[in-house]
DNA sequence: TTCCTTTAGTCCATAATCTGTACATAATCC
DNA sequence: GGATTATGTACAGATTATGGACTAAAGGAA
C-alpha cells in the first residue's frame, strides 16, 4: 500500500503507464482512440505518446486506422526494436536463458544441459552468469537494450534468497545479482504462470499448474501473480490428498506430490527409464514453436507406453489424475480461479489426465458452483518459466515506463 | 486494473486518501509529520487537511505534539463525530445491525432473534429493512451521518446476488438495496475477517477461519480481503480432508464441514441440545465487550460438557481439530497466510481445538517453512461479521474521502 | 526578562501538468 | 470540387503541488 503522495511527476509517470498499458492490452491504437479509452484529452495523449516514442517503447506503425470518414489516424504500437528483457532459469537438468522484446517476441534463446541435482550453488551460478553475459552481449550487438533480468528457480524464494530447492539440494542460498541490471528471483511455478499469461494467450485469471519433479502452482488474478504473505503461496504439491497416506519428502503424509509428482509417474516405467535429455536448441527461433528445452526423454517414454496401452502406466496416470482432482478441488474452493491450466509434464500427459481430473472436479464442485472452472492444457510448452521470467521484467517496464525516460 | 488516466482532480483525491490513510494507520499526526510521511510539502498537507476537516472525517484534537523544542504542532486525528457506517447481518438464527463511526467505535447495535432456516427471502429482507431504518434514524438523531451500508450473509455472493445460502435455504436471491445509501453484500466469512482486522487489532495479513454451521475463511492480504475470480474464494469448509469420506451437503465427499461443522460438533451432544438462544442485547454498548449475539445455547452446552470431560464430546472435538489441521495445512500451502485466526464457534472451543490443530500443522509444515503460521483465537467475539460489514464501508470511505466533499 | 534557536503552520509566487478551444490536415461522400 | 468528418497539434487557461519567505509558539540561554 503506497503511502506516498502524488506529485506532478508521478501523475505523468502514471499516465505514461496508463497509455502504454492500453496499447499493450488491446493492441495498436491511434492517439484519438487512446484519448477515448483513457479519459485523457487528445492533447495530453499526444504529449505522452511523444515521450513513449522517445523512450523507445512504442512507435508509429505506419498502419493507419481505416475510419469510415475523416482523416485517418496513425496507429501507435509497441516497439520491439529497442527495449528487451532477459529471462533465466535454473532447473534440475538444464540452465536456460532467453531475450524477449516488448512485443513478446522471443529474440534469442539458449540452453545448457546440466545435471544440477545436489550441486554446488556457486558453480552453477557462475555458469549461469556466463550464459547471461553471452546472450546479453549478442542481444546488444543486435541493437537491443536489455533492461532487466529475472531468474526462475525450482524452489521457494523470499526476497533475493532461495529458501529451499529440495531437488537441487540447495537451502538458504543468497543469489547475487548475476547481471549488471535490475534483477529478481522467483519460483518456477509463479514465473511459468506469467509465461502462460504472456505467451499462452490467456485471459488474466487462471491457475497454472506446473507439473515437474515438484508440483507448483501460480495463481494469476487480474494479470498479477498472487504470492501470499511470504511469497510461498501456490505450493499445490503439498496439498493433502490422503491425511494418513505415504510419507512425503516434505515431512507430511499423503501430499499430492506423492501421487502425481514426476518421480511417481515415471516410476511406472520400472527402473528402465532413460536418464538425461539430448541436445540443446541453440537457434534463434522467433516463432517459438520448438521447445527451448529438449524433450524430456523419460516423459516421452511414458507417453509412448500410454499410447501403447501399457496397463501399469495407464493405472499410475489415472491414480495421479484422481489425486490431482482432489487437490484441485481444494484449490478451487480456496482460490476460486477462473480457469485451470495444466503445464509442465502434465501437458504431454494431458490426454490421459484430463478425464480423471475433470471428473473429480465436476463431481465435487458442480453443486456449489454450477460449472467448475474449465481445465485446459498449457499453450506454452516446456519453456514457460524462462519466458515468464522475461515476461515479468517486461511487465514491470510496462507498469512504469517513466523509468526509461530518466536515463 | 484501472485504465483511466490521472487528472488534477484525481491527483487531489488520491492525496486526500493518502493523508487520511496515514492518520488511520498510525494514529494522530501533526501536519508536519504528515508531510514527512507522505512526501508532500507542508503547504499541500495543510490544504488537504483543511478539506478533510471540512468533510468531517478528521479534526484537530487539541492534543499537541510535545516536541523537544520549537513550536508544538496540533495533532490531527480521525473524527467520529460526523461520518458513520451501517453494518447488517442475516444469519441462521438472528438479524443484526450496527452503526460504527470512523474511529471504529461501535455507536449502536441491535439484534433480532429469528429462525431463518428455510425461510422466505422477501419477508426476512423486509424485517431487515425495518431494522436498518430504525437504527439509521437513531444514529442520525444523534448527529451522525450514515454514509453507506454493507450486509453479511451466510452464503456465496456474486455482485448483488446471493448465489447460494444452503442453511437459509436461499438460492439465487437478488438482494435489493435495503437502504437509500451505497450498499453492498458479501459473504459472512469475508466480512468477519474484515471485522477481525478492524476490531480485533490484527496486523494486515491473516487467514480468518469462521466456524459456523458452514465453515468459511477470509484471507486478508495487505489489509484487503482476497476474493478470487468470482468472489468465491475461501470456502474452507469444502476443502477435501478424506477423498472418499462421508458425503457432504455440497455433493462432495469428506469435506472439512463433515468433520468440523457446527452440526457435527453439536451432534456430540446427542439429541438433547437446547434449541434457540435467549434474549437480545439491545443496549448501546460502546466498549464492545458484551456479545452482540446472545451466546449460542448449544455451543455453550458443548463447552460445559468438554469442561466436565465428557469423553464423547472430547473425542468429537479432537477429530474436528485433526480435520481442521489437515484442511489448514492445504490452505497454508496454497494461500501462505501470515497468521491463522480461529473465530465463530471455534473461539469458545479454542482450548480443545488448539492442540490437535497446531499439532497437525506443525508436523506437516515444519520442514518446508521453519515455523508454521501462528494459530490464535479471534479477538472479536461473535459479532465479527456485522462489525466487519460496517468496517468494509468505512474502509471504502478512507480509501476515497473525496466522495464526501462533492456532496 | 529578553533574546536566540527550533519547529509548526501559512502565504504567495512559481512550476508542472492536464484541459479545452481553435486550427491545420487528410481522408470520404456527393 | 466542396462539404463533411475525424485526427492530431497549438496555445491559453485551469488546477494542483512546490519552495522559500514569513508568522507563530514553544524551550533554552544570557
Amino acid at each position: 500500500m503506497s503511502s506516498r503522495g502524488v506529485r506532478h511527476d508521478s501523475m505523468r509517470a502514471r499516465n505514461l503507464a496508463v497509455v502504454l498499458a492500453t496499447i499493450h492490452r488491446s493492441g495498436p491504437h491511434t492517439r484519438a482512440e487512446l484519448a477515448e479509452r483513457t479519459g485523457l484529452t487528445k492533447t495530453t495523449v499526444s504529449s505522452l505518446v511523444a515521450d513513449l516514442i522517445e523512450a523507445g517503447v512504442v512507435s508509429e506503425s505506419g498502419a493507419v486506422q481505416k475510419g469510415e470518414r475523416g482523416r485517418p489516424g496513425v496507429a501507435v504500437s509497441l516497439s520491439g526494436r529497442r527495449v528487451a528483457a532477459l529471462g533465466l532459469e535454473i532447473n534440475i537438468d538444464y540452465l536456460a536463458a532467453c531475450v524477449v522484446d516488448l512485443t513478446r517476441t522471443v529474440r534469442l534463446r539458449r540452453t545448457r544441459p546440466a545435471d544440477n541435482r545436489n550441486s554446488d550453488p556457486a558453480a552453477i551460478l557462475d555458469g549461469l552468469r556466463v550464459l547471461a553475459k553471452e546472450i546479453t552481449a549478442e542481444a546488444e550487438a543486435g541493437g537491443l537494450r536489455v533492461i532487466g533480468a529475472a531468474l526462475a528457480v525450482p524452489g521457494t524464494v523470499e526476497g533475493e534468497v532461495l529458501r529451499s530447492a529440495p531437488h537441487l539440494g540447495w537451502r538458504d542460498v543468497r543469489v547475487p545479482d548475476l547481471v549488471d541490471l535490475p534483477f529478481e528471483i522467483d519460483n518456477e511455478a509463479n514465473l511459468a504462470a506469467l509465461g502462460e499469461l504472456w505467451f499462452g494467450s490467456r485471459e488474466s485469471d487462471f491457475l497454472y499448474v506446473s507439473g515437474e519433479i515438484g508440483i507448483g502452482a501460480g495463481l494469476v488474478v487480474d494479470g498479477a501473480v498472487f504470492r501470499g504473505t511470504y511469497g510461498l503461496a501456490g505450493e499445490l504439491g503439498h496439498v493433502v490428498v490422503v491425511p494418513d497416506g505415504p510419507a512425503c519428502r516434505c515431512g507430511g503424509r499423503g501430499c499430492l506430490e506423492v501421487y502425481a509428482g514426476q518421480d511417481t509417474l515415471l516410476g511406472a516405467l520400472g527402473s528402465a527409464g532413460s536418464a538425461g535429455s539430448g541436445g540443446s536448441a541453440d537457434a534463434a527461433d522467433p516463432a517459438g514453436a520448438a521447445g527451448l528445452v529438449g524433450s524430456t526423454g523419460s516423459v516421452g517414454e511414458l507417453v509412448a507406453r500410454l499410447e501403447a496401452g501399457d496397463p501399469e502406466a495407464v493405472r499410475t496416470c489415472e491414480r495421479a489424475g484422481h489425486a490431482l482432482g482432489v487437490a484441485l478441488t481444494s484449490a478451487v474452493h480456496l482460490l476460486d480461479p477462473g480457469l485451470i491450466v495444466l503445464g509442465g509434464i502434465y501437458a504431454p500427459l494431458y490426454r490421459w489426465l484430463e478425464g480423471p481430473v475433470s471428473e473429480g472436479l465436476g463431481a465435487r464442485l458442480a453443486q456449489m458452483r454450477g460449472t467448475p472452472p474449465a481445465l485446459v492444457v498449457s499453450g506454452t510448452g516446456p519453456d514457460a518459466a524462462v519466458l515468464g521470467a522475461a515476461g515479468s521484467v517486461i511487465q514491470r517496464i510496462i507498469a512504469d515506463p517513466a523509468q526509461l525516460l530518466g536515463l
